[in-house]
DNA sequence: TGCTTTCTGTATCGAACGACACAGAAATGG
DNA sequence: CCATTTCTGTGTCGTTCGATACAGAAAGCA
């Protein structure tokens, strides 16, 4: 009963992803609608008919950057079997992410909107929220690794996924300013010097 | 011969000032100039008489920012006795600067515009040279320090410097998010927890 | 007091913005 | 084949963008 009428002529999933990579190097208003159809291939009306608005086609591209993008660096976390190969890992993923050649450099979610305007406010505020998760994610890490005795429990937990989180989020500043994926596993290497002072006894 | 004429009826400072406030906040693409004037308290056609364009207005204030709140950072970095309260002292004033009560949050520099669109591609390259002269500035200290024999020669002092100086990027970041100030005194220590690892021999 | 020069306020320029009306095209169900 | 439904392409809506034309106001110089 869903699929009567004319069918759409292209692909949503292909066109979302066209999206995303467009908002990934403008940023949420810097892609403008034109820019957007020209990169998806299709007419204004049918980008409102598929996705909504604007707003509306960041979310979903967000969201699929989180999906697609995001494991890269979040798997490394999880799986790592010790929170030092985590945290480690997370920011050597980091930098292969933030380096790929044809991507755009850096994170998404950090770069494409930074200032509040009137029109970007709640985008503004979802992309803050999305952050706050980074912080979580390497919070609950570091707690798991103190629940499990592999760190002592004077460790401040919060303090220590703040650093790593702020040397990953400065990479996306660096990434855009040309760091090549050497240049980036040199800054992490440096982070993974505090390893040992920060979570000593 | 060039006083003659109606005279300017508002500072040119105080104007140059507002403006350069409101850059830092809503971004380079973000003021418009219809916001720029209600903020300077002028016409658009005084302010245009005044500082030429957007994008040259912009460039005053960057310049304006850079005489003004540089210092702050960045005697710290020339006046230290030593290296490593250099790099202490450029963290922690980081962390001063970018929480101030009643000044926007993060560095101006690396916030008013990440993402390169058309209009604002000769801004974006002059704000990326700026973010590369804090590379220079801290690279040279540091090679300074090792040509008093006071750090080893072995010492990576591009690498050094990268690392010191993604942390303090990536703090803008922090700010923007709401981080206190202690929040980025606490990352400014977790930083420096890597210097003895990084500059021993 | 003119005359020249420079600035201010109103009003507006063409272009681009996000968003959509409308008519025709392309599918399914009867 | 026809009616219904949904999507596409053209064209355009009102707004805002950065930037100015123009006329009048306010100063110095003669």
């Amino acid at each position: 009963m869903a699929d009567r009428g004319r069918p759409r002529s292209f692909d949503r999933n292909a066109a979302l992803t066209r999206a995303m990579e467009l908002f990934w190097t403008k940023g949420y208003e810097g892609a403008s609608i034109s820019d957007l159809t020209v990169a998806m291939g299709i007419g204004s009306p049918s980008l409102y008919a598929a996705f909504g608005s604007k707003e509306a086609l960041f979310r979903e591209a967000i969201e699929l950057y989180g999906r697609t993008e995001g494991p890269q660096i979040w798997d490394a976390v999880e799986n790592a079997p010790d929170a030092r190969s985590a945290v480690a890992g997370f920011l050597t993923a980091t930098a292969h992410s933030f380096s790929r050649p044809g991507k755009p450099r850096g994170c998404m979610v950090v770069l494409s909107q930074l200032n509040t305007t009137e029109a970007s406010a709640s985008v503004c505020a979802a992309l803050r929220e999305n952050r706050a998760q980074g912080q979580s994610g390497l919070e609950a890490r570091l707690r798991q690794a103190v629940a499990a005795g592999e760190l002592p429990a004077s460790v401040d937990v919060g303090a220590v996924a703040a650093f790593y989180l702020t040397v990953q989020q400065g990479m996306s500043i660096q990434a855009r300013d040309g760091a090549s994926e050497d240049k980036l596993l040199s800054v992490a290497k440096g982070a993974m010097a505090a390893w040992e002072p920060l979570t000593g006894p």
